[in-house]
DNA sequence: CAGCATCCTTTATGATACTG
DNA sequence: CAGTATCATAAAGGATGCTG
């Protein structure tokens, strides 16, 4: 099983990346990026609307994740006023679908996660 | 799409999760989790012949790794002797195979972002 | 509405030396 | 061989107030 990109190092975007995990896991990695994700596959949202989506997420921290998103090319960002009250759609790009069938995958484990939690912990105490 | 956990938060270990993403990332989050777990697919690894494949992470950082997979019941630690020369092997448990179509498609997509990223590179260039 | 700026705390990660 | 222990930095995350 080699997992290596090549021979060597791979470079993208200046950082370097010794495997394809590493690869995935920068795109995707931390507490938010996919659970914002997610709530982006169903359709485009606004800023208010992804974050009336996600509980405990403050403002900076989806600031955060959306910019670090939109520079890696995965949503994109709309803006269709100058004056406030500003509207700011933010979208899927066509990279960024590409990563739907991982993020339902995701969303799938997690859950068969908590029932097999549950269960242990329902028989063992 | 609703993604929440039922209506009020769920708890796993001690953990508050709000949707199966959480939970998920949760297992999986972090530097070096996945690349871990990707070298114990193959098969049962003892601790130098993981932080073989490797490169870069510390003896500190797999032993945490290493320690944090245990305790969430995806791999195990097998210790076949008392005295030094020690000799531990880990495996993925039942419950970690679980992991694997998940780890083969962030794989595939990483190596995926690797050409995609390339070709715009040298397109934009 | 959709953020930015600032200060702060907590985790994660890293380098190095040492041990049963 | 398979780790620990210690010291250090970096990155992530959070709280609050302010702004175009």
């Amino acid at each position: 099983m080699n997992n290596n990109i090549g021979l060597l190092p791979n470079y993208v975007d200046g950082l370097k990346f010794h495997c394809g995990m590493d690869v995935a896991m920068h795109h995707l990695g931390g507490k938010w990026k996919t659970v914002v994700l997610w709530y982006l596959i169903e359709n485009k949202k606004r800023f208010n609307e992804i974050k009336k989506n996600i509980p405990n997420i403050t403002e900076k921290m989806l600031t955060i994740q959306l910019k670090s998103l939109e520079k890696d090319g995965i949503i994109k960002k709309e803006v269709f006023n100058i004056k406030p009250p500003l509207k700011v759609e933010y979208s899927l790009t066509d990279f960024g679908k590409t990563l739907i069938p991982l993020l339902e995958s995701l969303v799938d484990w997690g859950h068969f996660v908590v029932k097999e939690k549950s269960y242990v912990m329902h028989t063992k105490k």
